[in-house]
DNA sequence: CGTTTTAATTCAGTTGTCAAAATAAATTTT
DNA sequence: AAAATTTATTTTGACAACTGAATTAAAACG
């Protein structure tokens, strides 16, 4: 079933439904979106005078009869976007074109847990420049600038309620931003932007309501519906995280009980791990390796630790149960660099989360798992700059 | 903030501004839909001939400069529409006129709990009967009707996926309606449609983005997003009631443990009822007679009774504060007639959702209880047919 | 009686879109 | 090789839905 209701201009949707597929000729391009090949041809024509889009010279073409459709795609240009993850062990940040393709990539460990904004601030131009450097660009050749980062953060003004890499509190970090960087500048939670990375680049391209659910300090989530991120009715919704699966359960760090987050995040498992592994509270392991080695206890066969890891995985099935009673998506993913702990979805959790959901009968939504690497917060973010910039360049027509 | 994003024809916009404020001059509909005043005149006189909209005669004005506003409104017509609302109880009708004002109610005690489609179908004809011979009207003079019911409804197919009205399963109810009535008919959920008339004529009006919830057999939901009825992602989504508000935890009708229906929907209360009230489980009291007799007892001081509404008010908060997290509504709306058992909506409860939700500092969502009539269902109902036929009136222009 | 103020209308002009006809470039048929 | 067929794209005219600026209308004020 095609719905068509998209509200934004045919300039818009043309150009973005070039830049997903790649190259695409004009006949296509008016199927896909249901409008009228003349309409395609003028707003291409349009957007080819204006150097945005251009026709692909060796269309190469199997035995077919008829005009050979030549195909269009994003003009190859000398203007990019960055994108950016900030996290407290390390920063991403990746180059792409308008196109889409990612020509760099550049990293920096993180200074410390929690910084101020001045040390973030001086972090993210040192890791711009630093990514410049390796692409060989300069500073001119820079449209936007997406940045994500967890916590509590509100995409329409730009403030950071809450960080976990911060220490202030209620930020006007896009201001801030656009003022030290002289850029335009969008910020967005990261678990948006890992959704949006998974709207446009990744599984999300064929599903127009799906689910994202992330698993890594914190656990979150990211709302795709009628293709299109749902930010919450207000600022900063989808706290999947302090969802309550228990009345009185345990203790999540937000200081309330029985959050999601308490049972599966990864410190969750560091407090039981500890326990179960008989090690030494006082013992400065850091988080990470705790859970690897958690982890390597479960493979090996520690029924202890595998039993924590098992019940984490009851409780992130109820969580997951909930979303699917709630919106009912078409596909829920599990995303996220955690996502390798995979006793945490094992086919138990699936089967369990399947048999929460009502009615019996019915069919059980589709769960994928992503494990990817943090360059693709980054592509998120690199998205979202994205679809401003375009926005603006298409947008300009009345000036 | 006012965002415009409605992309129906204003035509439709100005004549439902119109209705929902009763009377409104041009220049007040121009402001408030942020559109040119000489569009509103374009489009009103048009409505106007077309007798959809009349200039109102006596404009008492206060002291005020300039031209005076000439306030518009629905014009009174021969046209009706019907809402109704089924239950395994009684059904209710109402008969609405094109402004939106009641002109006559009916009811009818259903036959059976559970009947089959075409037991149903005859009395929604009864029904209908019943409304017309009190309102002294015919049935020529009805333009649509909008039916809500309890159960899986898929509104746009018109399929009734499972009811507890009704023994058949999947069954195309609006098609048979639609032969039966020969009218169009709109078909949705009780809640949606409770949800509806919320929007159209209750508390949200002024507030774009809210939930509705229902506690009566089970507990149902409807969500306002950007002042529209969200449905769900896929077909019928929303399913509140199946929400785990605790693993392994009280038996559901569904069949699962822990739903959030298990702890606080009418049954579970009457579960309880039997042993803390020590009535023999064999005696045929029915439900309504046990939760009355539960009710009071409460009030009497009963420890046992009012421990239960406790026990469900607490499991309440969770499944609410569940739904701000997730959605960070501006309001929620407890509505139902079950409402009178106000034991489920303390201070207690509403402060211990407020403690669950994130962070501590935030402005506590607010929490309306609107214990209504069953009429309003049905005036839900009837906002749907409304909806429903001016649209067609409105888009008519064509032929 | 003119000035001010607010409401409503008129009307020329823009924008975004479509439908149908025309044109283009290939393949298949004759 | 010419004609017919097929598919892709462009051209063109038209239209619907608005907007914005100028205009007219109807009142109060001084």
């Amino acid at each position: 079933m095609l719905l068509k209701d998209d509200t934004r201009p045919l300039r818009q949707q043309v150009f973005e439904q070039v830049r997903a597929a790649g190259h695409m000729p004009r006949m296509d391009v008016a199927r896909t979106l249901d409008i009228s090949p003349g309409s395609v041809t003028t707003i291409t024509s349009d957007l080819i005078t204006r150097g945005l889009l251009q026709e692909v010279e060796d269309n190469q073409r199997g035995p077919s009869r008829g005009r050979p459709p030549i195909a269009l795609r994003v003009a190859p240009s000398s203007r990019f976007v960055i994108g950016m993850k900030l996290s407290d062990e390390r920063h991403t940040a990746i180059l792409l074109d308008l196109a889409g393709n990612v020509i760099a990539e550049a990293h920096l460990a993180s200074g410390a847990l929690r910084q101020t904004t001045t040390e973030v601030l001086a972090e993210v131009s040192t890791l711009i420049r630093k990514l410049l450097q390796k692409a060989g660009q300069t500073h001119d050749s820079i449209s936007a600038i997406g940045i994500g980062l967890p916590g509590i953060v509100d995409a329409c003004t730009g403030i950071v309620q809450w960080s976990p890499v911060l220490t202030d509190t209620n930020i006007p970090l896009r201001e801030k931003l656009m003022q030290e960087l002289d850029l335009p500048v969008s910020l967005d939670n990261d678990t948006n932007l890992l959704t949006l990375a998974e709207l446009w680049f990744g599984a999300g391209r064929g599903t127009s309501n799906f689910v994202v659910v992330t698993i890594e300090r914190g656990v979150g989530m990211g709302l795709v519906l009628n293709n299109r991120l749902f930010r919450g009715a207000l600022g900063p919704g989808m706290e999947l995280g302090h969802t309550k699966v228990q009345l009185d359960g345990a203790l999540c760090r937000c200081g309330q009980r029985g959050c999601l987050e308490a049972y599966v995040a990864d410190y969750a498992l560091v407090r039981e791990a500890g326990t179960a592994l008989d090690s030494d509270p006082r013992a400065s392991n850091s988080a990470v390796t705790m859970i690897e080695t958690l982890y390597d206890e479960a493979n090996a066969g520690n029924e202890a630790a595998l039993a924590i890891f098992r019940r984490a995985g009851r409780f992130l099935s109820v969580g997951l149960a909930n979303i699917v009673q709630l919106f009912d998506p078409e596909r829920i993913i599990l995303s996220g660099e955690r996502m390798r702990y995979d006793y945490l979805t094992t086919d138990d959790m699936l089967a369990e989360m399947n048999s929460m959901i009502l009615p019996a009968g019915r069919t059980p939504t589709p769960v994928d798992i992503h494990a990817w690497s943090g360059s693709v917060w980054a592509k998120g973010a690199a998205a979202l700059a994205l679809s401003e910039v375009t926005d603006a360049l298409l947008g300009e027509n009345a000036a």
